[in-house]
RNA sequence: GCCGGCGUGGCGCAAUUGGCAGCGCACUCGACUUGUAAUCGAGCGGUUAGGGGUUCGAGUCCCCUCGCCGGCUCCA
């Protein structure tokens, strides 16, 4: 009789054999692909020892398909390396959706061989070559991996995984260094990798992958260290899950805001201007305007104060407040004005350096401190629309939400220590409730603290993250705390919004500052007669109102609520003769500040249904010979429902009252 | 900024090994007058992103610039 051991497999306690395998406990379930005892995961080839409390590990679960898809990116490497074999191995970690692996080729790939790479690979799949784990020492791995470099090298760093490269604890971040031999049928190496796993059984175990797109990447994710190629992948449990993947993949296609913003003319970047400059078309320059106005109106209502200031200034504000000093990078470079030289070429008149503001709060402080300040005009809250110029490297601009000009809907609030606390909620507050105006309710914000290097007081630093946090609960919306994550001069709140597909985007910024009253030296007078220093808010709420813009129209997929459509209502005749009643019913409309127009050319009416479909207009009102006996309209909805022969007066009310309550339709 | 892929009427696309730049939509004009997603006909529109080169001949091959796309790095 062979000896027992103990263990307890999903909490039921099992007495077996000892030199089981969880493969032997699962084998009935080909969903298995690994087993967690206690916290570790492992291969279902791993031997269970007495006392193992051990779970199994479904290939759809999050770990699951993290395994799946670090052994895909195994599956790849070694096609990769088959067919490619001066390819030296990077490293190749399972990512959200999917995962890549990084390679140091001579020539970099070609989106063709991926292709081929692709049919390499499902050959090997279909192979059902074994994942097999083996132990090694570092001079072992050392000694038979002195071919790959970059493996090499993170051996050296072992332990120390998280600072070797994001992506790299895949490789090396086990307490001992493993190899994983892929093994054929026969018994034959067929390739082998540095890896930690744990690993599915076999190759055979994929179900569903699919090649994405090559890239480059530096290695180690430093821009210092040279660039390697990199492929990304994505693996799925089942082709319909990966079905799933890629339908949302076209989907956020679909909804992509540049591809929206031609089709619906509301903005182009005419390459005349120049990278990351947008242009508003009568269309987008309608739903922008409302955007504003709302916005506009709910800021007055909140007390704010409005300001406008110029685009460019003088060196010397930026110098103040330290933007030249931190990120002149950043910044479009000066304009060198009003220098005067003699015939010899030496300096008469040495002029001024301009530049475009990157940024608004100089100038807001300059209107702060045009006068001496009293307590009694605190919290002093400044308001605008501002303009700003970054010069973003040329790589990273991205249709509007990484543009080089850009306006920002910006604030700066002045106020007293004491009134920090209840400004940061009320602030809150209110950000959230104009984010929820415009459709967006699914909220996340992320505190974000002292970092190592920072500068002013700890105190300070201390009472503002306290009074964020405690703002943030006020506001009860789910947050977490970023450690060090703050700028060096604030900590802040970020607010993450999801849109309609499930994406997050950041948005609102709050941040409390103490660098800048400094450093413009502001005061204000106080109760006690003495000068002291304001804290300063700075908080943006769109952020920059083009990227608002297009996470909106991506929200929306372009089927914006009535209250911002550009065209909220379409009037389609039956025939040319109900032009006019049509023309009746539409300044009726127009009179109560709706968007209306009436297609009244010569296409026929099921044309211009499916233009305005096309377009996304909310309402369509469509009247022939039938509505008008009965002073009627027929709605067509987008949806393509419609409601026939409803009274004028109804129609009207119903769109008046979608656009003032801002319902969606 | 870095790596790779691209750039053909307003938009979406086609053009064999280098050999007459085409199609659909949009637009204009005309005919038609129809009850919920494309009526018919005619017409206008391109120095093939810009510049240079190779060639008898370049949309196609080479170089540079600009721009776009996907990543990387960055994002006050």
């Amino acid at each position: 009789m062979s000896e027992q051991i103990r263990i307890v497999v999903a909490g039921v306690e099992r007495q077996v054999d000892a030199g089981t395998t969880a493969a032997d406990l699962f084998a009935d379930d080909r969903d298995v692909i690994a087993a967690r005892i206690d916290a570790h995961l492992v291969d279902l080839a791993h031997e269970l020892a007495d006392g193992d409390q051990i779970e199994p590990v479904a290939i759809g679960s999050d770990e699951g398909r993290a395994i799946l898809r670090h052994s895909t990116a195994h599956v790849m490497a070694q096609a990769v390396q088959e067919l490619f074999p001066d390819a030296k191995l990077g490293i190749g970690p399972p990512v959200e959706n999917g995962f890549y692996y990084d390679f140091d080729v001579p020539e970099p790939f070609h989106p063709d061989d991926v292709k081929q790479i692709d049919r390499r690979m499902q050959r090997i799949i279909k192979e059902g070559q074994a994942f097999v784990r083996r132990p090694v020492t570092d001079d072992a791995a050392a000694e038979e991996l002195a071919d790959e470099p970059y493996k090499l090298e993170l051996i050296g760093l072992k332990g120390n995984a998280a600072e070797a490269a994001e992506g790299a604890s895949a490789e090396v971040g086990g307490e001992e260094l493993t190899i994983y031999d892929n093994v054929r049928r026969g018994g034959e190496v067929a390739w082998k990798d540095l890896c930690r796993g744990p690993h599915l059984p076999s190759t055979r175990h994929i179900p569903a992958f699919k090649l994405m797109r090559v890239a480059g990447a530096y290695w180690r994710g430093d821009e210092n260290n040279k660039q390697l190629q990199r492929i990304y992948g994505t693996a799925w449990e089942s082709k319909d899950a990966q079905k799933e993947y890629l339908d949302r993949l076209a989907e956020a296609e679909r909804r992509d805001h540049r591809k929206l913003g031609a089709e619906l003319d509301l903005f182009s970047f005419p390459e005349e201007i120049g990278s990351g400059l947008a242009v508003f078309h009568p269309k987008g320059g309608v739903v922008r305007k409302t955007m504003e106005d709302y916005s506009r109106r709910r800021h007055e209502e909140a007390g704010y104060e409005f300001v406008f200031s110029p685009h460019i200034t003088k060196s010397a504000l930026f110098e103040t407040s330290g933007h030249l000093e931190w990120y002149a990078d950043g910044m479009f470079p000066a304009m060198h004005l009003d220098a005067e030289y003699n015939q010899d070429g030496t300096v008469r008149k040495p002029g001024q350096d301009y530049y475009l503001k990157p940024m608004n709060c100089p100038m807001h402080n300059l209107i702060y401190k045009a006068r001496g300040r009293s307590y009694r005009e605190l919290p002093l809250r400044l308001f605008e629309f501002g303009s700003v110029y970054r010069y973003e490297k040329s790589g990273t601009v991205h249709g509007l939400t990484r543009v080089r000009g850009f306006t920002q809907d910006d604030s700066h609030i002045y106020c007293t220590p004491d009134q920090l606390q209840d400004e940061l909620a009320g602030l809150l507050d209110f950000v959230l409730g104009l984010l929820r105006d415009y459709g967006l309710t699914d909220f996340e914000a992320e505190l974000s603290t002292r970092p190592d290097k920072f500068v002013g007081d700890i105190e300070d630093w201390n009472t503002a993250e306290a009074a964020l946090e405690e703002a943030l609960k006020r506001a009860e919306i789910p947050y977490r705390i970023g450690h060090g994550e703050g700028t060096f001069y604030a900590p802040k709140i970020d607010v993450h919004v999801k849109d309609a597909i499930g994406r997050s985007w950041q948005l609102s910024t709050l941040q409390v500052d103490f660098q800048l009253p400094v450093r413009f030296d502001l005061e204000y007078q106080g109760a006690d007669g003495e000068r002291h220093r304001p804290y300063m808010i700075h908080r943006a709420l769109f952020g920059s109102i083009e990227r608002f813009f297009g996470i909106l129209t991506e929200h929306y997929a372009g089927a914006f609520p009535p209250w911002l459509a550009p065209v909220q209502v379409i009037g389609i005749p039956i025939t040319d003769e109900h032009v006019p009643y049509l023309e009746d019913v539409a300044s009726r409309l127009r009179s109560q500040g709706i968007r209306v127009e009436v297609d009244a050319g010569d296409d026929r009416m099921q044309k211009k249904i499916r233009t305005a479909q096309k377009q996304k207009v909310p309402y369509m009102l469509l009247a022939g010979d039938e509505d008008r006996a009965k002073n009627a309209v027929s709605f067509r909805y987008r949806d393509g429902s419609q409601n026939n022969g409803v009274p004028i007066d109804d129609a009207v009310f119903e769109i008046v009252s979608a656009v003032e309550q801002r319902i969606q339709v």
